[in-house]
DNA sequence: CAATAATCGAGACGGTACGTCACGTCTTCTT
DNA sequence: AAGAAGACGTGACGTACCGTCTCGATTATTG
């Protein structure tokens, strides 16, 4: 059966060695309306009252459908999510590390303030209780980006801007957490102005200097 | 009716106006062996898989008894949590912001990496398709917290350790939302080292000294 | 405790030998109060949709004063029809039995078509399933008006218009048992003109006279 | 959907042009197994006792099951009862009216003394107040019967045995009526040995002949 | 006049069954 | 072989009543 989870982790499926399987090829149009589903009753419902009969019929589809390719509804999430992942969250490359990271940030928090920031919290929620949706979301939408902003930090150590023994992963942890802090627990003070005194803080800190 | 979310948010339910309530009162013992069960269950089971019908079942209460005292399982999940809330999250007084703020954070830390974790996630990722969830464990659970730290904070400012324009909350969000990243996402390196880090990156700056 | 089936089949209560029990005595606006919210209920909703949940809270009466005075649903349906029994269900002496008996059926059908039939139907159908229900209808409601028809026959029979060995109650079960089989069953065609025929048909006989 | 009225009222289920549902086809076994533990349960618990929970686990069946076919408890009995129904309560040919109602007659009294007796009682009690039951149970139950009992009273008016005016309905229902009332309310006395008392007072009459 | 006693209303209690919903599996015909 | 359709057994949902209980308050008789 092809439901393992590598067709979670990996979008391969094909064997790509010549001969096709046998039988009625997978329908591509059942595949994204299925997506497309799930992403809209995402939206409407959160992760725990998303049912796979209910999105089954949304998609005019049958359930076995869906059963026959998702192990459950977390990789099903999981795999309609990543495929509408944007271009848009990419880091620039300004000349600065600061007006890099701020422009992304800013970036970050348009989508989290936007209607996608519902699947963003129902992923993050849901992963609460279960290993494998978290480990979708860092894998598919955190990591990527995460590599970008490795490679932004090293620019700015490599100019000078930043020392060179910077934890990266504690820094951007730091920068980042401080946002989904305000989105995930308190829910407000998610802004652009916010963006940037993080920043300030994060770059030049919080104590008095002498 | 009682099962309204005031009283989830404030623990009064005696009206205390010289007449009681007529009927037979409330058992308190149904109450403790509730919470007790919710809890119990919880940390075997999670939060979604938590069902109602257990709790009933493990407490020897009828399901009605749940019912009739708490709306949903998120409000009985938080209510039963902030009972058991602790007295080990207080903040202490050494003279030095630093250390005060960074001992809470190692007790946090030990909490979140502990039993009572797992509550934490529960909650928070609950709270992310439950506002009145979410608004439970701000209110009872986070607020009650970041009093005492504003207090912490301005200490450090008298003393000269802050400067005067600090933004508390600012502050406190990039602190803890520093573990929180690491507790809810990434799922990694939550130690007590990480503390000291976090603590030396927020108050000394990631950028390079001139 | 006083809730025996003396109470049901009689409605002696008191003992009646000058004492008066001490304590609180039994409210009397209690007992009426239930009675009028009993009759009113089992028209509206069938015997068993009756739920005593209800009647307790229609006549603003504690549930446990229902219990303590009657052992379930059909001894206080019943003792609540038979206070409400009505005298115009009596035979007349005209000096015919014809006469007496068809007046008095063409009464019985104005009941039981009437909102009172409910309540008939409502006795018989749910002492099907309760066999002190269909008792007490049999004792209550039926025997007391049979006694007078056993008279009012006899009468017949010594005027010569009936035959000496007459089975009464074959002929009364026959006659009645025609109007319920409408009632009951058929539930069509009950009406006085009905009555007439039945009468005629008992009377006089099906068969071809030679 | 199937589980309208129109199901019980006649036994057809198939479309039955050329095609076919689509889906999964109904199981027989379910339904016959519903079918069997109804009735053993109807007969043990009585019509208001029987739960529809107890009929799926001792059919070992879901209960969604059942209420995917029936909308409700009186329709799954009537139904099921009426699968049962008997070839034995078909009128003879005997050349004689009073044998052959007569003979009926004593077939439908050791029908209703038997065990068989109890779900006809369930039926009319429980029709008393579902009118649907009792529709039912009219339907399937008695108008095949009294189909037959028009035809037999035919041949009796052609042979003339009977008068050419004789009103057929108001013969049978209190031929049949005076049964019931011995039945539902008197529950004594019903025997063939009445059955013969009825037939001559009902073809010969209760008055003194001149 | 106080003490005693049974009633009253109110309503919470542990239960049971309700009828619904989604689960994940299955069985059919069609593509 | 995959598709849709939809029935299957399972089990939790939240609700309604069951009959019992525990309260304070009320209303009588008894000492």
């Amino acid at each position: 059966m092809p439901q393992t989870y590598a067709s979670v982790e990996s979008a391969e499926e094909k064997p790509s060695n010549g001969k096709r399987t046998p039988g009625r090829p997978r329908s591509e149009d059942a595949r994204k309306a299925i997506h497309r589903s799930t992403l809209r009753l995402l939206q409407e419902t959160g992760f725990p009252d998303l049912s796979i009969e209910a999105i089954a019929a949304d998609a005019d589809v049958g359930k076995a459908t869906v059963y026959r390719w998702w192990p459950n509804k977390a990789s099903l999430v999981a795999e309609a999510f990543s495929r509408s992942a944007d271009e848009e969250l990419r880091f620039p490359n300004t000349g600065s590390v600061r007006d890099d990271v701020g422009i992304q940030m800013k970036h970050l928090v348009r989508v989290l303030r936007g209607r996608r920031g519902r699947i963003v919290a129902a992923l993050i929620g849901g992963g609460q209780s279960d290993p494998e949706l978290i480990q979708a979301f860092r894998d598919r939408f955190m990591m990527p980006r995460r590599q970008e902003a490795y490679q932004t930090l090293r620019r700015g150590i490599s100019r000078g801007e930043l020392p060179e023994d910077l934890d990266l992963d504690l820094t951007l942890d730091t920068l980042y957490g401080s946002l989904y802090m305000r989105f995930l627990i308190r829910q407000t003070g998610l802004s652009d102005d916010y963006v940037d005194k993080v920043m300030a803080l994060v770059f030049d800190g919080a104590a008095k200097r002498e």
